[in-house]
DNA sequence: TTGGAATGTCAACAAGGCTGACATAAAATC
DNA sequence: GATTTTATGTCAGCCTTGTTGACATTCCAA
């Protein structure tokens, strides 16, 4: 009796079928448990889950361009716009414009903006620390290479670029 | 030189901080590719995610009530009942008064129901068949081990119910 | 110098969350 | 039998975060 659903890629496609659902559910779930304790912060200050992902990538990317970003998360400029504005309004976020390309603008965190993004991660991470922890160093490891695996492959790419290549 | 970032809980506090983010991103992404052919599919009949995720919890649970898709999908009743009179309206899910309870509205997928519902399993299941044939079946285990972990409890506990203990 | 890309902004709209209030029917309780 | 509680549905209105379309500005390149 097969149970993996890897293996059973032919053969049992009514079981493989139950086992993906229950993959499905868990990740429905799991992503709900990831993002609830910042969401919940977030609402303390006015803020959405959007504002959450342009602090997170800003941090990561420092100087970025609005473009870059927009690339990144893959929204409108006019959606990104509107959480952008809100974040340099409350002087979360400093967008200076271009030395060589005036229309260009480079995204900093503030002071501020580095507090609150440390925050966010800080719940984020002990949420993730946990179930690390009930889970186990080899699952872990598991875990981070299936995900890795799920990106899309062209995002997956521009995201190794940010986080390594610098912009 | 520890890279785990699982048994660094003390110590190398920045590293590890760097080390969460990137699983924060990856889930980002992960979740992204996971949702994004269904959101397609879904689009070309005019539904939403919230759609998909009422067909598969009630092909999940047949005859579930309301009150315990609710529960479920953690929504309040006017966000469902907006999304569940849509599905009915175009038969694509049947809503019977109980027999015991006839307050209570015992949901089933009706033919049509269970074939959309099954189309989108399938692609989502082919994109989850993919990255689980690329990261292997080991990472795969782990995958799950710690999606489970990351799942609030109470909900867990829940989803477990439906998943096995019927209703 | 002029056309086209990059950027930002305004307006309007949709999906899908939310709250609050209220109606109905049926079950449960007193 | 009267009252309360429960399950469900519905109306109205709000928020966030997506979307298009239109348009101004700025700059680069032909």
């Amino acid at each position: 009796m097969k149970t993996t659903g890897v293996s059973a890629a032919h053969g049992d496609g009514l079981a493989e079928r139950e086992a993906l659902h229950r993959v499905s559910e868990a990740m429905f779930f799991a992503y709900r448990g990831f993002t609830a304790d910042p969401d919940r912060m977030l609402q303390e200050h006015g803020y959405g889950r959007a504002h959450h992902r342009a602090l997170h990538f800003i941090h990561r990317a420092p100087g970025t361009t609005v473009n870059n970003l927009l690339d990144i998360l893959g929204v409108t400029k006019q959606s990104l716009n509107r959480v952008l504005r809100t974040l340099v309004e409350d002087g979360l976020v400093d967008a200076r414009v271009g030395d060589r390309d005036r229309r260009e603008r480079h995204l900093h965190l503030t002071v501020a903006g580095e507090t609150l993004n440390r925050d966010l991660s800080e719940v984020q991470g002990e949420r993730l620390n946990a179930a690390f922890a009930i889970a186990g160093e080899d699952a872990v490891t598991g875990f981070k290479t299936v995900l890795e695996a799920m990106m899309d492959p062209d995002l997956r790419r521009r995201f190794i670029e940010v986080a390594e290549g610098r912009k």
